[in-house]
RNA sequence: GCCCCGGUAGCCCAACGGCAGAGGCAACGGUCUCAAACACCGUCCAGUGUCGGUUCGAAUCCGACCCGGGGCACCA
């Protein structure tokens, strides 16, 4: 804070001085669940994602919590019980990196920023209920993520498996496919991502990629749509048709393909496995043996960046057997090549190469045939090398010739299909399991036992928590296997089923397992009988608006979805999906970029603070931009937002009436812009249309402010209502300002705890509108009537003004179009 | 390529299908000052990305396209 900032006599520092300790001894956010469960009081739990401790609390952070903290202190001025809780995302690789170059134990970094970001968080002066603080990386709280997991793998949603999946050479562990971004880099740290074949621990996500995807139907109109979007996509849902195909003259079982576009069956001219299935190894001829054993190698060298190429010419070998087409019992040659997915589908398709681009670039490498069988009337693809998608004529499609309907050509196939045995009609999803695995040390151990005899036994709930064992500086270098692997005597155990030698699981698991169900511990984080409280969930859930980055459109929104979701079958959480709404915030980024030690370009929140005070920041980024769009801190003035704070508050100085003075006498003209502006300022709230709240409270101050200068002057009882209003108001966006005004107006604290102004209804009717009167659209006068005005008035009104009269210029009037008592337009 | 979101003054952003401007920043003028900074008062500024349609009337609704941001992508 300069001297010049504070020249007009308040005080920022001071104020933020005074009013902390008042606050921390008044606890005005403390939630009370008795009068929830009591049903006294109507709840709403506000959230915001909890933050990793990764030094102090930066401008992204600033940005969120003083947004979320609007909806929070709203909600308790209109009355309701609020719980709003916040914590710490406390396992995680930062911890364990700074311990290895630190010689030290990663809870020594984490604790000692945690309690950074506490005092920032609090000086912030965000509403958070703190009796309710958890860290993930506490034994009282991984116990019972470690719980969670035995109770996901009592239900066969917990399983482990071989297959190949992403490695971070950099962190040097495994990765989920959600932390893997679309140019095949690490979330976290942005190395390129390898594979390697491992046997990992699996989340089945993919039990409710049906419910995951259709429940985004819902919250569609509650959550931002960008988010949702991306979820859709993630989940990735497709109706088609399993199609299974006899394979001829070798004994070996048929297989199954999936498809889209089962109504062109009848254009299938070959079939692809995935080179990488195990399908392509058994299915291939000893003559044909050595060509696969080469081609997958070949394609094993390719790097990943070449894999993600959607461009680059096709490959592929002849497998030297062929299947039978079930619809007309052709022999299709089979093939295996690279951009068939082993993941996806069965792993094998049926090449349609005259409506499919990559079967017919495929086609058109190895000289394969081309047979149209829907003609759309565009070129034939078999010359034109462009496939065709859309609807058209069916044609050589035995008993779908003729038609001309997509949806019903695929309804005839797969009935078809249906009745020969030959296929059915399925749906099936991008998703893939979530692998949660891995190889670090800063996370909760999966509480498993290997046994040699028992095989994998879960640690019985009266040993839980399996706590980490004590290590720290260079036992925790990454090693390619879990650092946990060393500790020997923490890893060997006695089996708990039969009491036999045997191991612990060594890998920890994905943070994102902490938080997939950290909002159900905060309605109990003491709770040392059970993760949660059902009676508690009951009564808080779900979440009444959940506010975070758009980082997490994807992966921890998805993953507490899935959580919610098995909870509920699990009878513990009687709700569907964690979220009713969910905004995100935008970034804050610095003369069009984002903000980066490298551009030199980064914006320290502590200075800002230290400069312009708490409340001026909060103020600039609530009301720099709507919440979701980036903020760029080279367009936002705290300057000038401190300016209009002064201002405030000088108005709360100038009220020259006692407090609880009877407003009915006062100036009309105030009280009505009051009065409407905080009408207004609830539905701008409720509609997390923060930024236009702040704009409407501007117009506010600047209204009392000319009422005392010019108009009804200060000892006017409507000034000091507008004061007291603009106080409420401003105790959203600049609690430390608002409590200044606050008691300036002669009221005891905490105006948080005030109330929300009562509307009088009457004087947002107001006394006189301007009607515009339009000739062809276009205003050619303005006429002052009253608000209730009937429509025949104000045609005639209208009709006779002298400015009207001229611009009709004596040309027929072919329509009047009235609306009462804003408009008239005069067709001529 | 498919799917979402957005494009309004120099800038950030407002505007139930009805006067394009609420608020702020910047700029400019004034007051204050020896002068300046700060502060205060005031002023200026666009016809809404493009084309077409619906309508008495379109920034707003519909269609196509352009630009920007994001998600998915050899997912059959």
């Amino acid at each position: 804070m300069s001297e010049t900032h504070a020249s007009e006599g308040y005080d920022v520092k001071a104020a933020e001085e005074r009013w902390l300790p008042v606050w921390q001894r008044l606890e005005p956010f403390r939630a009370d669940d008795a009068a929830v469960l009591s049903g006294e009081r109507e709840k709403r739990y506000a959230l915001t994602m909890f933050p990793y401790p990764s030094g102090d609390l930066h401008m992204g952070h600033a940005e969120v919590f003083a947004l979320h903290d609007v909806i929070a202190r709203y909600w308790w001025q209109r009355g309701y019980e609020v719980l709003n809780p916040m914590g710490w995302d406390s396992f995680g690789l930062p911890a364990e990196n700074a311990a290895i170059r630190n010689d030290e134990h990663p809870a020594t970094y984490t604790y000692a920023n945690i309690e950074t970001q506490l005092a920032s968080m609090q000086r912030y002066g965000v509403s958070f209920d703190w009796t309710r603080r958890l860290h993930t990386s506490d034994p009282a709280y991984y116990r019972w993520t470690q719980w969670l997991f035995l109770q996901l793998h009592a239900r066969g949603l917990a399983y482990r498996k071989n297959s190949p999946v992403n490695w971070c050479p950099q962190d040097q562990t495994v990765l989920a496919n959600e932390q893997v971004l679309g140019d095949g880099t690490c979330e976290r740290c942005g190395a390129e991502v390898t594979k390697r074949e491992l046997t990992q621990w699996y989340f089945r996500t993919t039990a409710y990629a049906q419910e995951l995807h259709d429940c985004l139907e819902e919250l569609q109109a509650t959550w931002i749509g960008k988010v949702v979007n991306a979820q859709r996509n993630w989940i990735g849902r497709s109706e088609g048709a399993h199609v299974t195909f006899a394979i001829d003259g070798v004994d070996h079982e048929p297989v199954t393909v999936f498809t889209t576009r089962p109504d062109t069956l009848w254009g299938a001219t070959f079939m692809v496995v995935a080179a990488d299935a195990p399908l392509a190894a058994s299915l291939v001829s000893e003559e044909q043996r050595g060509a696969l054993e080469a081609y997958r190698e070949e394609v094993r060298k390719a790097s990943d960046i070449d894999r993600l190429a959607t461009d680059r010419p096709k490959t592929g070998v002849f497998l030297g057997v062929h299947a039978i087409n079930p619809v007309d019992g052709e022999r299709l040659p089979v093939w295996a090549s690279d951009y068939v997915l082993a993941d996806y589908g069965t792993g094998a398709i049926m090449a349609v190469p005259a409506h499919d681009q990559r079967d017919l670039d495929f086609a058109r490498a190895m000289d394969l045939p081309v047979r149209r069988v829907v003609d759309t009337g565009e070129d034939d693809p078999a010359v034109s090398g462009v496939a065709t998608t859309g609807a058209g004529t069916y044609v050589s499609s035995g008993p779908l010739d003729g038609l001309t309907d997509k949806a019903a050509g695929i309804r005839a196939a797969i009935e078809l299909l249906e009745e020969r045995s030959a296929g059915t009609g399925t749906v099936n999803f991008r998703l893939r399991d979530w692998l949660l695995s891995r190889q670090r040390y800063w996370g909760a151990p999966i509480p498993i036992v290997h046994c040699p005899a028992c095989g994998e036994v879960p640690v019985p709930d009266d040993q839980l928590p399996v706590e980490l064992p004590e290590l720290r500086g260079a036992d925790l270098k990454p090693k390619g296997t879990s650092p946990l692997g060393a500790a020997r005597a923490w890893v060997e155990v006695a089996c708990p089923a039969c009491g036999g030698p045997a191991e612990r699981d060594t890998d920890t698991m994905d943070t994102f397992v902490d938080s997939s169900w950290y909002f159900l511990r905060y309605l109990s984080p003491n709770d040392d009988t059970q993760a949660f409280d059902p009676a508690l969930a009951k009564a808080w859930g779900p979440i009444d608006l959940y506010i975070g980055g758009d980082e997490h459109a994807v992966l921890h929104l998805l993953y507490a979805r899935f959580f919610t979701k098995v909870l509920r079958d699990a009878g513990l959480i009687d709700w569907d999906e964690p979220f009713s709404a969910y905004l995100s915030q935008g970034k804050v980024i610095n003369n069009g970029r984002k903000m980066s030690k490298s551009l030199g370009n980064g914006v320290n929140l502590g200075a800002q603070l230290e400069e312009f005070g708490v409340d001026a920041v909060r103020l600039t980024l609530v009301f720099a931009s709507p919440p979701e769009d980036d903020i760029d801190w080279a367009d936002v003035s705290p300057a000038g937002s401190l300016r209009f704070l002064q201002r405030a508050w000088r108005l709360a100085g100038d009220v020259a009436s006692e407090p609880g003075a009877d407003q009915a006498g006062g100036d009309v003209a105030l009280r009505r812009v009051t009065h409407r502006t905080v009408h207004d300022a609830a539905q701008l709230v409720e509609g997390y249309r923060f930024n236009v709240l702040v704009a409407r409270t501007m117009e506010l101050v600047n209204a009392t402010r000319k009422a005392i200068d010019s108009g009804c002057g200060p000892a006017d009882p409507a000034v000091r209502e507008a004061a007291e209003s603009v106080a409420v108001l401003l105790s959203l966006v600049a609690p430390y300002t608002a409590e200044e005004m606050w008691a300036r107006l002669g009221h005891e604290p905490t105006v948080a705890r005030a109330g929300w102004p009562v509307v009088d209804e009457a004087l947002l009717v107001e006394e006189s509108v301007t009607a515009v009167v339009q000739i062809a659209g276009k205003v050619k006068a303005r006429l002052e009537v009253a608000p209730d005005i009937a429509e025949a008035d104000l045609e005639a009104l209208a009709l006779a003004d002298p400015d009207v009269v001229r611009a009709i210029d004596g040309r027929p009037v072919r329509k009047v179009i009235v609306r009462a008592p804003k408009l008239v337009n005069v067709v001529v």
